[in-house]
DNA sequence: CGGCGGTAGTCACTTTTTTTACTATGCAAC
DNA sequence: GTTGCATAGTAAAAAAAGTGACTACCGCCG
């Protein structure tokens, strides 16, 4: 039941299919919420017969026919109540932290091979955020969108992507010279 | 299969009790893996059942008896072999920026007073960060402690906690004051 | 023309997580 | 003197999430 108001908050303003919103949640959503293309195809399904999406079936040439979900007045209804509930504290499930924090009984290379890693993938997500960044602003500078623009959550969310990401590259560098400091090879 | 890692990792050097770790999962390990009580006192048995984990039980005057679990050599291999393996991408979680995300249609008071209590709980996390940092450090500066220290994975992981806590008040400050300035009142 | 990768899903099953409701004891504040 | 909070747990059920396998169709590359 929690899956859901991120499904509302993805769909607001566009009309996706289920495979649109697993390529949207693989990259900018997985910034506050992941999930699996088979919770959303599931979620969808039980929303559709709630009454919080409307789906429509278009038909394909070159593909498989596609079902896309937009948000219904009750969908609208429902994102808008849970926006006046507090919101459930963070959870996070990070396993290369627990290898680190594990570290004096670690296979260490292996952790370094996965601090690299993520390194790497956290510059590629820093690349599109950056990207769909600049997609929102246009051609605006961040102090005219600030003042005027209307898309002010997702550049939020984005903001919080980017500084999130910029610092977990940081510390993986700083990760990467103490471990080549402390186990070298 | 993945909560038993966290709770390896948190044991390794010190036993506890089911509740000792439980305020350890409020504190210090949240900043990777979140987990109730609940789950903890499951998996310890679970643990315990496969060899993982030792328990003896302490009778205490003035409360209940409690149960100190410490970490066998099996565990301790258990925590090396996951070590061995790359470590399985990060799940977060986030209400409140989901409730940021669909901006546009939420109550918006109410998402701006659930920012206002993220940034004081990370203020608090913060200053539980520092001391813990502090504690480790000793008497040693950063430079020193990194050249001789001998928790280098609690150093590294509460230096992620660190820097995600202090980002996360600069966001919420930022947001607080676009808000400000876009929805007033 | 055969295989790979991308699009667009479904189904069955298992594991994990969350929720709710309990049992106890003791301390301190009001 | 009893209410609320902290300690120290247990049990059962419901909900959610994750895993793996599967169906299709098409375009493109070699």
């Amino acid at each position: 039941m929690a899956l859901r108001n991120a499904l509302l908050a993805a769909l607001i303003d566009r009309e996706s299919s289920g495979y649109d919103l697993a390529k949207k949640f693989r990259v900018s959503v997985a910034n506050f919420w992941t999930a699996t293309p088979q919770q959303l195809y599931r979620e969808l399904e039980k929303m559709e017969a709630e009454g919080l999406l409307s789906a429509r079936v278009v038909k394909q040439d070159k593909r498989p026919d596609k079902r896309l979900f937009s948000v219904t007045d009750a969908g609208r209804a429902a994102l808008h109540a849970f926006t006046r509930l507090p919101p459930k504290p963070t959870t996070v499930r990070d396993e290369l932290l627990v290898q680190v924090e594990a570290l004096a009984y670690a296979d260490v290379p292996s952790v370094r091979a996965a601090i690299e890693a993520q390194v790497k993938h956290s510059r590629q997500r820093l690349e599109t955020y950056e990207r769909s960044l600049a997609e929102i602003l246009g051609s605006r500078t961040d102090e005219e969108f600030i003042a005027t623009g209307n898309r002010i959550g997702p550049y939020l969310t984005l903001q919080r992507g980017i500084s999130f990401e910029r610092e977990n590259i940081g510390w993986g560098e700083l990760a990467l010279r103490i471990l080549e400091r402390r186990f070298p090879g």
